[in-house]
DNA sequence: ATTGACCTTAGAGTTAACTCTAAGCTTATA
DNA sequence: TATAAGCTTAGAGTTAACTCTAAGGTCAAT
């Protein structure tokens, strides 16, 4: 049985974080002592150690919700439900790098367009660029073609 | 000379998006009426499409706030400069695509491994795999590798 | 008995970029 | 002149996932 302290050295969560995923129903600590001590039992760890695996991979606090129930009670759950998740947060990831691949195209083609040098910015093709905003009507197409933008602002 | 509301609809950008750059020093409306209404003329327009421009290709309002005050005196400005703020938010986006690509293949050899059928998930290799942990010590690896974790977290 | 490290809680603060509300004034139209 | 649409401001709310603070209780070691 551990304290909350030795918890976090072993998972690398925050003291601070874990009682903050306690209290969105992530973690908890199986027993207390008299003073209202958190003691970790192996379970605990586990569990501890699942939701930063989790997290670590991408899934939000809720996501993660969802897999800890059916890891809980696996008899209840289909593995369905498992790829529906994983699944679902794989087109967020996908959706969230298109749009991040668009932007890394666009800059590489304005940096390769641009001097860079010490001279003075009156004819910069950056900002003549960002001037002529054509970029911003290619960046609006890809944003409509993926629907991603809605869904993927959600995304950290 | 147009009122917010027109700027918005040639914008796309709302009335209170627009009042909200305002604040923050990006946007302004040339002239006023005598009942505080704002007049918005031809460059405050092509201004507040630069804006949105640089907006979509993922600039900050920050990155955008600089920007803008090299457009308005190019010449105490050098092309470094610009270049200096593309390449930082391309180092960004870089650092971002790094981390989401982890998690797209991580995701991806999940869903692989898993029947995702109706059967129960007793032995769901997808829980497993989040509970075994081993997949987060990669993660761990690939956020050391590219360093990009504490920058990145600042990202949209 | 006194440190000092650690624990508790409730609740506030952080970040970015909006987004909305309330209360009241203005303007164009019928 | 009445109505509706639109404008103004200050300021609060939203989102996600923390992160920190304050005020106080606990525990092991000296």
């Amino acid at each position: 049985m551990m304290k909350i302290s030795e918890l976090a050295a072993q998972t690398g969560l925050s003291s601070h974080t874990i009682r903050f995923y306690e209290k969105h129903g992530l973690i908890s600590a199986s027993e207390r002592s008299a003073a209202g001590y958190r003691y970790y039992n192996a379970a605990d760890v586990r569990r501890a150690e699942f939701v930063k695996t989790a997290r670590h991979i991408g899934f939000s606090l809720e996501d993660i919700g969802q897999l800890l129930s059916i890891r809980l009670d696996k008899q209840s759950h289909s593995c369905q439900e498992v790829t529906d998740i994983t699944r679902h947060k794989l087109d967020e990831v996908n959706d969230r790098i298109s749009e991040l691949r668009f932007m890394q195209q666009t800059l590489e083609r304005l940096l390769e367009s641009c001097c860079g040098g010490p001279e003075n910015a009156t004819h910069c093709s950056i900002i003549e660029a960002l001037d002529a905003g054509d970029v911003a009507r290619d960046a609006e197409a890809v944003a409509a073609e993926t629907d991603s933008e809605s869904r993927s602002r959600r995304m950290s």
